[in-house]
This record gives C-alpha cells, sequence and structure tokens, in this order.
DNA sequence: ATTAATCTTGACCGTTCGGTCAGGTTTATT
DNA sequence: AATAAACCTGACCGAACGGTCAAGATTAAT
C-alpha cells in the first residue's frame, strides 16, 4: 500500500507551500488560494490531496510537533543538570534559528490556546513536562541545584528558547539586517545558557 | 472641541468589546459582527465611529503599546540593576496578569512582525530599547553585574515576562483549573526575578 | 490493448467578509 | 420652537472565502 510518487512529491509541494503561507498570514488569515499559488497548483488539487484547510494545517503542526518534542532528547540524555539543561536549550534554539517558519506557527498555536490540537497537548505535552519536573526535582533534592517550581522553570526556559528566534526573525525584517551570524548566534546560546544555569545555582 | 458623552461611552464601549474579541479570535480571525454583537451595538455603528477594521485594531494596540512601555518607568527610577530590573521584570509580570487580553494581542502582533505598527516600533521601541542598553552596559563597566550582551539579556527578560502570562492563561483554560493564585504567582515573580538576577551575577 | 485507478482542473456554489448609505431618531444650540 | 449637528441602523454591495463537482487526462494493473 506504498503511496504512489505523484502522491508523495505533491503533498511534500503543498506541505513546503502551507508552512510558508501559515507563517506569513496566520492560520486564518492564509488563504487556500495563497498556498495554492505558491505550490503552482490549482486550488481544486490542494482539496484533492488535503480535504479541508484544517486537516492541512493539523499535517503542518504534526510534522512541527515531532520535531519540537525530539529536541529534547539531549534532556533524556544527560545525567547532570548543566548538561542536560545545556543540550536542551541550544537544540531548542537550534531548532527555532534552523526552521523559524516552523517554529512561529508553533509559537502562534500555542499563543492561540492550541485549539485544533489540544488533545495532543494535554497527553504528549503533560506527560513529557512531567517526567522533566521529575527529574529537576531530584536534582534540587540531590542539592546539584538550588530549591524552586520546577514548572516555572520550564516555562521561562520554554518562553526564552522559542521566543528568542520569533524576536530575532522580526528584528532582521524591520532592520533589513542580515541574519544574526553565526558568531552572533552561538554568542546567544552561551548566554542564555549561562544566565539561566547561574540563575538556578548550577554554576559557580 | 470637547467630545461627547454618547462617543466617550460608545468607543470606550466598542473597545472593550474589539479587546475581547482581537484577543479570543487574533486581526484574521475577529469580525466586525462579533465585535459589534459583543458590544451589543448593531454593525453599522461601529463603522460611524471606527471606520474601518484596521482602525479600531489600531486604536485597540495604541492603548496597550502605551500601558507597555509606561510599565519600564521603573527601570528609569531605579538606579542600580537589582531594583531596576527587579521593578521591570515585576511590573511587567503584573501587567500581563491584570490585563491577559490585551497581553495577548499584543504578543500576536509581535510575532506578526508589527505588520501595522512597524513605524512606532522602529522609533519609539528602538530608542527605548537604546536608553536600556546604555544603561546595562554602565553596570557592567562598573561591575555591578557581569559581562554580556545587554540586547540579548532584554529579550530574554521580554520574553518571560511577556510569555509568561500567556503560557498561564493557556494552561488555565486547558486544565479547567483556577488561575495562579496569588501566592503562587507571587513566588513565580519571585523566581523568575531571582534567576534573571542571579544569572547575570547581580545576586551572590 | 483494455480496463481500472488515480490525478487534474475550470467553473461554480453558498456563505461570510468589510464596508456603504439613505433616511430616520435623538441630542445640542440658538 | 426651530434649526443644526450628531447619532443610529436595516438593507444592501462587491469581493473573497472554503469547498464541490463533473469531465477529461494520465498512470498503473491486467
Amino acid at each position: 500500500m506504498r503511496k504512489n510518487q505523484i502522491r508523495i512529491n505533491n503533498e511534500r509541494r503543498i506541505l513546503a507551500a502551507a508552512v510558508k503561507i501559515f507563517a506569513g498570514y496566520g492560520y486564518q488569515g492564509a488563504t487556500m488560494r495563497k498556498i495554492a499559488e505558491e505550490a503552482g497548483l490549482p486550488k481544486a488539487n490542494l482539496h484533492y490531496y488535503f480535504q479541508t484547510k484544517e486537516q492541512l494545517y493539523r499535517q503542518v503542526l504534526d510534522g512541527i510537533f515531532k520535531d519540537w518534542l525530539a529536541a529534547a532528547n539531549t534532556f533524556d540524555e544527560c545525567e547532570e543538570p548543566v548538561e542536560a539543561l545545556r543540550g536542551y536549550i541550544e537544540t531548542k534554539m537550534d531548532l527555532s534559528r534552523k526552521r523559524p517558519l516552523e517554529s512561529r506557527i508553533w509559537a502562534e498555536e500555542i499563543l492561540r490556546g492550541a485549539p485544533l490540537i489540544q488533545d495532543q497537548l494535554e497527553q504528549t505535552l503533560a506527560a513529557w513536562l512531567d517526567t522533566r519536573v521529575k527529574r529537576i526535582t531530584d536534582w534540587i533534592n540531590k542539592g546539584t541545584i538550588q530549591a524552586m517550581n520546577p514548572r516555572i522553570l520550564m516555562y521561562m526556559i520554554w518562553a526564552v528558547t522559542q521566543h528568542f528566534a520569533d524576536f530575532e526573525s522580526q528584528i532582521r525584517a524591520r532592520n533589513q539586517q542580515q541574519n544574526l551570524s553565526d558568531e552572533q548566534f552561538t554568542e546567544a546560546k552561551k548566554q542564555v545558557v549561562q544566565t539561566i544555569l547561574k540563575g538556578i545555582g548550577a554554576l559557580d
């Protein structure tokens, strides 16, 4: 039951166009016409592969969601808070930099209260968050980091890593400047990691 | 040339409804019909006071923008980094908590790249940011806080304070839980302030 | 070569959008 | 009391929306 090559190609093409348009206009602002134009296909053809706009959007979100969760692997692989948190923060910032369009779509969906993926978020994300909270709690009990509310720490990391990329692309667009150079971005990553790790007493 | 009471009342009513609807649906998702319904007025009446949807949205943004900038006064009033940053962070978090709808509208506008208020942002915000950067640089030169890129610090504070409120309201909605209690919120503020101040070497 | 399955697309549909406007009503001015 | 200014609103408009469909073109299976 493998899919035909034509279907594979066209679905990929449509999804790529959808990412661009959804990122640029938001869910409501995006139209099937714009996506079709971007993909270089007639609008009716989009509806052949994706029955509705919502279904197309869901598939876009699915792809993003998986990547965003996968970024947390370093969190699990490392035993100590310094490595674990540094790995997670850097991976998430890298991801936001590498895929700014997807990052923006994700941010908007979260901001709107995730009306289309509540279920996934409730289940997957709650469980995901719980295991990280447990791990942070262990560090606190061992005295490796200072006492705090682990959930708030996760929110802070989330906010900073997620929206750093958004700020960046927005500032770049406004100033007609170049993107942050690799050196500048590495500096930013370093500073974010440094501030948070030091802030929770994991350094010095 | 003072405005009539009728005009004052109705404009206020419409703006309040607009805040609710824009926050709930985003700029594109919001419709003049929904706003009119929320305000309890016929749609044509909205267009009597605000000629276009965009003009109405601009006025909503204007109100938010002023409050958000004003929140930074503590930053100027205090000489030392600990007071200045604590005051700014706490004021911004309080503001986001007190006016979550406005906070969400602002966040979405920023996320979209501020297509409707670019000019204001470029001028006002750039200048605003520059003076803060200078002040932070002074602290660094005096050795009160450790060396760093001041702009990145501002982004971090921005991201955390802004989107903490967004996360909160979203999580509340999803879990049908109560809002964070005053105690919990105070705890959160404390932890954010503590983490950032300690993270930049202003504490301990 | 024939049939079946898949793919393509211009034309079209009902709905809703932001916005307009004429004509009536209420309020302010004299 | 009369005139002017401000306010109100049901009905309407063209445009754009998401989505449909029948009929033809292409590809795959036999």
